[in-house]
DNA sequence: CCTGTATTGATGTGG
DNA sequence: CCACATCAATACAGG
């Protein structure tokens, strides 16, 4: 019933998903318990799936996605082995361990990292990955979700899950390169070539918002790996563009947020989505204080957003809360909030422009000086120390005198990658208390969709 | 059951 | 009318 997408006849996979899904109840191979079957067995069992032979008994089908099985009880003895790197190699090959490339090795680390922890969660997860290396038989394929993913892991995003669309999973080989073919994600979107890049896919054209939802899941999940590679574009330029199509009136969203936090900021804390620049809204009053003295272990702008977002979406929590507390004095620290938060990001794009600017200026100063040498070597020095200057958001963000008539205060220590200690002074009263990223960055929990629950942009996404 | 999240598809809107 | 943005509906997972 569906789309040929690169080759590869993927009802096929269809019916052969629904198959396995019968045999589940009834087949025991496979049902074992975790741990049990040798790994030499699951990989065996995988390839022969993989190769279409024979269903692999590790699915059943999800109410949601029928087409998607996703068995997490009974597969997850196998995923532990079935790491995404490992499934094309072992691809009706099997017998013997599969090479890997030192990135697959770490993601094999990784992923068994967490499937110790994290056995149910995790086959879905593996089944889509199968799915997406089985499209077709590029080698490149193979190479590109590679090297993505491996990109994605080290930069603390993985990528948990896969993307559906249309009832499959989105091929995100194929969407980048068609994106990219075009002249990258900003061009894509400022050309409003989305419609070619839906053909190319082979979405139906019932998908209506398919422009949009494949923009939204290319900035989850490629666009962060599109500007490491191929430097198309720069979050800015693609803030821009999006803000660009933005429909007047409607609510702005901070929509690029870099694989992290959802989009619950309050329209007033999105002045700068608004496409006017720099923060001017805060009022004089408040005071705030962005110290980037706190070495982000990425150190790119994608990370130091990830993380800002991540810290931000904690805070809207706090607001949130704030909020339906009902108190006249708790909606004004809601507010307080939101002005905290539209501080926090404006200050970090202020900064990270400056940072840019920083950069091209050691440019040019590099080349200038090439002829004097000390001077050179000092301004080498200089600038290095200046480039090195790590772009995370803040360690400390301090906002004093939210409000004109009472004192209050509103302490963020942003110190740490994953939580926020806030100290709020309500007339006289603190409150403190540490806010924990919902989706910690680098670490691996068992339960935490890393990017997936939390880059999403789609619309209820109240943290 | 409730909440959070993911996905789909209807509807609205500007060009 | 097209192409896209937005949002409501829906459904699953996990607490």
């Amino acid at each position: 019933m569906k789309v040929d997408s690169g080759g590869v006849d993927l009802s096929t996979m269809e019916s052969l998903q629904r198959q396995a899904s019968r045999d589940l109840s009834d087949d025991d191979s496979v049902s074992l318990e975790p741990g049990e079957i040798p790994p030499e067995e699951l990989r065996r069992q995988v390839a022969e799936a993989t190769a279409g032979d024979r269903p692999l008994n590790l699915e059943h089908p999800g109410p949601r996605q029928p087409d998607q099985a996703a068995a997490k009880e009974n597969a997850s003895a196998a995923v532990s082995v079935s790491v995404p790197g490992h499934f094309h190699q072992g691809l009706g090959v099997d017998t013997s361990p599969p090479e890997l490339s030192p990135e697959s090795r770490e993601l094999a680390f990784m992923q068994q990292h967490l499937n110790a922890h994290a056995h149910q969660a995790e086959w879905s997860f593996q089944e889509q990955f199968k799915q997406l290396y089985e499209i077709d038989d590029d080698p490149k394929r193979k190479e590109f979700l590679d090297n993505l993913f491996t990109f994605m892991q080290k930069r603390g995003t993985p990528v948990n899950r896969i993307p559906i669309m249309a009832k499959q999973t989105l091929d995100l080989y194929q969407l980048f390169n068609l994106v990219v073919e075009r002249g990258g994600l900003v061009e894509v979107i400022n050309k409003k070539l989305w419609r070619e890049i839906t053909k190319g896919l082979n979405l139906p054209s019932s998908i209506t918002s398919a422009a949009f939802t494949l923009r939204t899941q290319y900035m989850k999940y490629l666009y962060p790996y599109e500007c490491e590679t191929k430097k198309l574009s720069s979050p800015l330029e693609l803030q821009a563009a999006i803000d660009g199509n933005r429909r007047e009136s409607r609510r702005a969203s901070f929509s690029y947020q870099y694989g992290s936090a959802p989009t619950m900021i309050p329209p007033q804390a999105r002045l700068l989505a608004t496409g006017n620049g720099t923060p001017h809204s805060a009022s004089d009053d408040e005071v705030a204080v962005i110290s980037p003295h706190h070495h982000h272990h990425l150190g790119s702008p994608v990370s130091a957003l990830a993380s800002l977002a991540n810290h931000t979406s904690a805070l809207e929590q706090l607001r949130r809360e704030a909020l339906a507390d009902g108190e006249p004095q708790a909606k004004r620290l809601a507010a307080a909030i939101e002005r905290a938060t539209d501080y926090m990001f404006a200050a970090e794009r202020a900064e990270q422009q400056q940072q840019q600017q920083q950069r091209e200026r050691v440019q040019q100063e590099l080349q200038q000086r090439e002829r004097e040498q000390r001077e050179r070597e000092q301004h080498h020095h200089h600038l290095q120390q200046r480039i090195a200057v790590p772009q995370l958001p803040a360690a400390n963000i301090k906002i004093g005198s939210l409000d004109n008539s009472d004192n209050k205060s509103l302490i963020l220590d942003m110190s740490s990658s994953n939580a926020i200690g806030v100290s709020i002074e309500l007339n006289g009263v603190l409150y403190q208390g540490v806010l924990y990223a919902r989706n910690a960055v680098p670490t691996l929990s068992p339960h935490e969709p890393g990017p997936q629950s939390a880059a999403s942009i789609p619309r209820s996404n109240a943290v």
